[in-house]
DNA sequence: GTGAAAGCGCTAACAA
DNA sequence: TTGTTAGCGCTTTCAC
């Protein structure tokens, strides 16, 4: 591959010139232009990026923190992000942390050591300790698990006031004995989402009952399944359920069938996230719907601006509750 | 961030030494060897990848192009790809092309102008021509999709014999009215699938029937339910399907529920791929497995011994048939 | 075992 | 409008 001597030699300018038709930086005549392009083009000739990230110690690559692939709610999200990324001439890095601290390192490194710009974490187990550090002379973004009152920009909705209009549907439903599958409350979301339900509950004077409170280890739908199980383990079996998650509320829901009861009749369910199997369940399933893409295009927009050097504010994103064939009456 | 300069300098030595210690690429006292570890330490010092890059003319990136993100089937390739590409310092890019020449350019680019050291395709849209082109200096390694008797290596499972065995599976349960769900067949593996479907009609005697053959636009839930509806349009409605994919078999697992019909007693389903859902639908999906984790794994072995300068194999791996509720007796 | 120096490919400051 | 030159941070000869 030539690089940009030999382009210079060939149309009879100096590099310069040659970098200067490239981006487009300075003046340069039309006949020069047209010599350096047809040299360019003769030679097949492709800018290294390597020579202009060091030149300009950037990479144009950002990271994006998950904490597994498996979970289709990143998918949306990460079209946005990519989206917008693209079209402003960055590429993304998906991350896939598995929570290891191990693997986190290394993609906190790539930042350090100039592989990469910036970093868009999704990630709800990410060391925040290290982020910190990071973020004192590094870009960074939260999306969706965020630190309130901290620093680091982020981009989520209302978790608490969300969880609260999903129980508040299922008690308007008529429901009083409602299960809630929460994941582990080391995770801001589930803390607040918690909140929400108990703040539902106890608005309509239920009384908050512990044993209906579940707390998953994962969000797959293995996880879901089994916290259903305990549901029917127990006495006072609810007779509906919110779950934080649709994979979580998906497999309750397989759990259920398996019972050979019937949903919404015998147990209502709701669950969180709308990814695109909610609407394939049978029944279909009601949900909470982020709006993955814009909150995706926000966050890579703030990230981008960030490295650019300008100062960025938090947003809280608008949700939606999409009532299906699981919580009908 | 400091440079290796000015840790040559902390540790009075020059930055070649600090280089040797860094990388173990020459002998280095132990004494010096100290100094430098404690002046990097001091200093906090990470080597610039920018620089390290440009001058060994590598960026150990690999990008891996995949159509859609929302096709849970590439995950656990996704996985394997990964797992290996990090154990052997290489980070990966995942390349969303959605099918999109201007997207595959950009991608093609990043691995012309440097940015990128290689190329796992699992885009069955992928340019070939264009892939051909690139490959004549770069490392290209196809994925699933792959192109027979051309030079590019592959690494796929045998789709015509997997679909054989799928529908001899259905054979057996007593149908001779199969459905078969397939994709568009200017992809390689819908052609090879279609040939297995009729081989194994044809050795029990089943006409072909090109009513029975539905070709969908993409491989969504919905492309599924369109099929479905299709076959429940025509007089003679299969008792049977085989879809080419999960995601397709659950839209017509869908569309058969709703019109109150039972799986597998009305009709039996089969899909392809054993994406994690298929074991949460309503009846569970028969499928078949490819060992998905194996295959990106070994995909990846194969581009960095292919960047390494090495020859490498095509390989054909295993498959098996899942056996779930959905074609159950 | 260690240092000096060149150079990977590019861009930007300065000079002309 | 264009060329000269320095230098981004690193590794690797080649001397010593």
């Amino acid at each position: 591959m030539a690089n940009i001597q030999e382009v210079a030699r060939k149309a009879g300018v100096s590099s310069a010139t040659v970098s200067r038709v490239l981006n487009n930086t300075a003046p340069v005549s039309l006949t020069t232009r047209l010599k350096v392009e047809k040299a360019i083009k003769e030679l097949n000739y492709e800018p290294s990026m390597l020579g202009r990230n060091l030149r300009n110690s950037e990479s144009r690559l950002l990271l994006v923190l998950i904490p597994t692939f498996s979970n289709p709610y990143y998918i949306e999200i990460i079209n946005g992000i990519e989206d917008y990324s693209l079209s402003n001439n960055y590429n993304i890095l998906l991350c896939e942390t598995d929570s290891n601290p191990e693997r986190e390192n290394i993609f906190f490194n790539m930042v350090k050591n100039k592989l990469a710009d910036g970093i868009i974490s999704m990630d709800p187990t990410v060391n925040m300790k290290k982020l910190y550090e990071l973020a004192e002379r590094h870009s960074i973004v939260l999306l969706s698990e965020y630190d309130e009152g901290g620093s680091i920009p982020y981009v989520t909705i209302d978790h608490e006031q969300a969880a609260y209009k999903a129980v508040n549907h299922l008690i308007k439903l008529g429901h009083n004995k409602i299960g809630f599958i929460n994941s582990d409350e080391k995770f801001l979301y589930a803390r607040k989402r918690r909140e929400g339900y108990e703040r539902a509950l106890k608005e309509s004077n239920i009384p908050v009952e512990n044993e209906w409170i579940y707390h998953t280890e994962g969000v797959d739908f293995q996880d879901g399944a089994q916290a259903m199980r305990y549901f029917f383990k127990i006495k006072n079996t609810p007779t509906a359920v919110f779950a934080v998650s649709d994979t979580l509320a998906i497999g309750a829901l397989k759990e259920i069938n398996n019972k050979q009861l019937k949903v919404p009749e015998d147990i209502a369910v709701i669950g969180f996230d709308n990814i695109s199997f909610s609407n394939m369940t049978n029944p279909t399933l009601s949900t909470v719907a982020q709006p993955m893409y814009e909150m995706g295009k926000k966050a890579a927009s703030m990230l981008i601006n960030r490295i650019k050097g300008n100062d960025v504010e938090s947003v809280l994103m608008d949700y939606e509750l999409i009532i299906r064939e699981s919580t009908m009456r």
